[in-house]
DNA sequence: CTGAAAGCGCTAACAG
DNA sequence: CTGTTAGCGCTTTCAG
């Protein structure tokens, strides 16, 4: 089997509670029988037993994220982000697929896997505010996402309106006025579609410019595919436009195809800016210019709620943090010198 | 704190072993018994220690799965994939990030923090065939990839020869004859790139085509903004051709792009076809033909076989399993009907 | 059919 | 500075 600290311990000829120290550098230990423990440690080329450690601690290294799926680029580049904050301070990750399922979003915060993890980055898409009081367990939870606000733990999530108005009034200080909008929920107040929507009707009211619902193109989902169907949409209704904001990147990609295929030149004819800043947003052609939600920002903090919410934060009032967005220029928004 | 078997047995006036002997449905209980531990359990909301079970029974119910990167749409789906896998098994998943670095690679198979997993998928991307003694680890190893073959531990993988000769030969029975190949690697015999252009070889030779250096477009990555260049190359190589193969999708997908762009009808002028079939080559325009490479049979082989290692298995001689995969026919290479 | 008790490998009081 | 010892919560012989 494999070598326990009693193995090391004898071979080094003192005690496990010696070698324990050695092992977490636990100060008071005389440098030539930290040496030797080294040595065997070495030797027998020992490795804690992360269980053990975890039964004593009460602690097991790991955190659970629970999301949709990862097939969508954004939470797999969600995910990524979480895994390489969360890796930086020594814990693992463990990825639950809830399959944007309300039933099993909710199962998952009851489930038994979970004692596994010292706590839940939770990414629902099912749930909604009704089920806000679902949310109040036992243990770290930190709620990511445009589902639920005000809810009873920390909640981590991205400027929504802001950014869709800051995305907007790019659009706006290119001169342009007819901004279509691509991926809108009917009726949506919360979530990413409806706040992103709110921020846009924000930029144009700031602007003077009035809404015009024909300028909205409604999908319920937000693949590539959408986006090139509510683009067609657009186009049939015969509806001029200089400018489309995609809710997402994806969107914005599938948008921006039909709009080539169209005849229309990007960004001559039409600028595009869309949401996420997905890696392959900076590979499309025209690249595309689009908001960085903070993602790295977010996973970060996630990551460190639980922690804190684990030593002793426990009772501190659950927090709303907003993490900071960024436009970022690039192909499908540059300025286009025109001869006049 | 939490309540452990000795609460539960207190409530149930009943010793911990008999309340143990419940929950994991030991048969020898009496019904009464039963029932009235049963209660006690739901009264108590008693959860087992998951952490206490491992220690015990020396299995964590945890597999580590590590890759590159979650952010190439292939990983991503793998990932899921395994997800889903392991899930039904009622096994978790710890996803490891080596960004594709040999080192990084490397030091994972040795790494601590493999310790709370029964065992480790692996998919490298950075190590070689000079590596392949490296895998001899003392744990369930299982690789992924086409990295290296005749390691010594089970490795699952595609038929990467014979699905890109069926692919290839997809397109000849098209009638194409001139099939441009995307994303080639400069004198790669084993790896992805190296492996399917051979398949593609042997369908020209199969049917009597010769091999045309000039139809060959290399690149070192395989992101969607390669497969573009290496068609702008092509374009510009003025070089005939009426098919492409894009060693996978990503690159397919590029490559379509720009040759739309040009003025090609696909698939009309051009017939198209890729390999991974990614989510998203269904929902592009056109759809992308693509070749499956059976990765919910990989992921739910790699499972299986971390399980078996596990109990018994050990001794069991390596075993390289290959995938079947399957032409999945979509637009991009529909039999175009022509007037004569 | 059920109970007592040992022990998985580790950490942390508490002694010395 | 180092050793002894008592558990963390569970499963599992071994007796009854």
């Amino acid at each position: 089997m494999s070598v326990t600290l009693h193995d090391v311990a004898r071979a080094a000829g003192v005690s496990i509670k010696t070698v324990s120290n050695v092992i977490n550098d636990y100060p008071h230990v005389r440098d030539a029988t930290r040496t030797r423990v080294r040595e065997a440690i070495d030797a027998l080329d020992y490795q804690p037993n992360l269980t053990a450690r975890s039964l004593r601690s009460g602690r097991t290294g790991a955190i659970a994220l629970a999301l949709p799926e990862l097939s969508l680029s954004y939470f797999a580049e969600l995910a990524d982000s979480v895994i390489e904050a969360a890796e930086n301070i020594g814990q693992v990750v463990i990825i639950e697929r809830t399959g944007g399922d309300r039933d099993r979003e909710l199962q998952m915060l009851t489930s038994w896997r979970r004692k596994m993890t010292d706590g839940l980055i939770f990414s629902p898409l099912g749930m909604g505010m009704e089920d806000a009081a679902r949310l109040s367990v036992s243990y770290p939870l930190v709620l990511l996402g445009e589902r639920i606000f005000g809810g009873p733990t920390d909640h981590i999530t991205m400027k929504n309106v802001d950014a869709a108005r800051a995305a907007t009034e790019h659009l706006i200080g290119l001169g342009r006025r007819r901004i279509a909008v691509v991926g809108a929920h009917k009726d949506e107040v919360v979530g990413s579609a409806g706040l992103r929507l709110t921020g846009y009707r924000q930029a144009l009211d700031a602007a003077g410019i009035a809404f015009d619902e024909r300028l909205i193109a409604y999908t319920t989902l937000w693949h590539r595919s959408n986006g090139a169907t509510a683009m067609h949409d657009l186009l049939e209704r015969d509806v001029e436009f200089d400018a489309v904001f995609g809710l997402n990147d994806t969107l914005a990609l599938g948008a921006m195809r039909v709009l080539q295929e169209s005849g229309r030149h990007i960004p001559v004819d039409v600028s595009v800016i869309g949401f996420d800043n997905l890696d392959e947003s900076m590979y499309s052609l025209p690249s595309l210019t689009t908001v960085d939600p903070g993602r790295t920002q977010i996973a970060r903090t996630a990551v460190q709620s639980i922690m804190e919410r684990m030593d002793g934060h426990e009772n501190v009032a659950p927090r709303e943090i907003l993490a900071d967005f960024r436009i970022v220029e690039r192909e499908s928004t540059a300025r286009v010198i025109t001869s006049s």
